[in-house]
DNA sequence: GGCATTTGACCCAT
DNA sequence: ATGGGTCAAATGCC
């Protein structure tokens, strides 16, 4: 018997229903175009959710039969590259301006990006010479959505406004004005991106009907926190993921029992 | 003048 | 050789 990583029993899930859409698409044809379409769009969703859980329970090495696979899941290594790595997906609900998450940062580069319509931008701590903060972001437009942003935090904050922000109730890279979870009719501001004072903070929240049924939570960027996984609010909206270190015993131990349930059953 | 942004060049991993 | 990440000079803004 394999054992499998919560990831891989949330992988197998995603394949299962994977099928049962297709099962049922395949009802639809000829009958409902419109319940057809929204099974293509839900079948997407779920492969897509698959190939980043198959990303997240397979060690890099174990990609190699894609030499760009390495790259996408952040695990290039660079002199001086940062160890930690997060991944959020942002709808800027003012319009494109830059995305505000309440740190400081430099734009010091701008690059195309093979096969993406839009550039991605490159920032770092503004205090990085003076408090030798090594934290850098990437931002990028998504190509289906121009008000979607793939922001990739890499490295720590060590200097002072790390702390600051983390009296704040707002997730690096998440900033409650301009951030909106949105899904099928579900507006929430992103309060459910909290960050609390100490330790990391477990968003974990039944989600509606119609939404993701998949665990969310929120680690401060700055945080030691090492756990890998990852909560999705459907195609449009937020999705994170952290890709860490060490194993999620801890975190999948203190999941409130309705979610633990949920996850087994998957 | 000081700081941020832009952008071409360079470095490094693959 | 190629693509992605960073550097640093030039430029712009306050």
């Amino acid at each position: 018997m394999v054992e499998l990583c919560s990831e891989g029993h949330a992988l197998t899930s995603e394949l299962a229903q994977v099928l049962a859409m297709a099962r049922e698409l395949e009802a639809h044809m000829d009958q409902d175009s419109a319940a057809a379409r929204e099974l293509c769009r839900a079948l997407a969703s779920s492969v897509d959710r698959s190939i980043r859980l198959a990303r997240s329970c397979f060690p890099p090495e174990l990609h190699a039969t894609n030499p760009a696979a390495g790259r996408d899941a952040g695990f290039k290594k660079r002199k001086g590259m940062a160890k930690v790595r997060t991944q959020v997906r942002v709808t800027s609900v003012k319009g494109g301006g830059a995305l505000d998450d309440g740190l400081s940062w430099r734009k010091y580069g701008q690059k195309d990006i093979l096969g993406a319509k839009y550039p991605r931008s490159y920032f770092r701590c503004t205090h990085r010479h003076t408090q030798s903060c090594n934290a850098t972001k990437q931002v990028q437009r998504t190509d289906g959505d121009p008000l979607l942003f793939d922001v990739v935090y890499l490295g720590e904050h060590t200097c002072g406004q790390a702390a600051a922000a983390k009296r704040e109730p707002q997730l690096a890279g998440a900033e409650p004005v301009q951030l909106q979870l949105e899904h099928a009719g579900w507006e929430q501001q992103s309060s459910l991106l909290a960050v609390e004072n100490e330790g990391i903070h477990q968003g974990v929240e039944p989600m509606p009907a119609g939404v993701d049924s998949y665990f969310s939570f929120v680690s401060p960027a700055n945080s030691d926190c090492q756990f890998s996984s990852g909560f999705s609010a459907g195609s449009a909206g937020v999705e994170m993921y952290y890709d860490y270190s060490s194993p999620l015993e801890d975190f999948f131990l203190s999941t409130p029992e309705f979610f633990q349930s949920e996850i087994q059953n998957l």
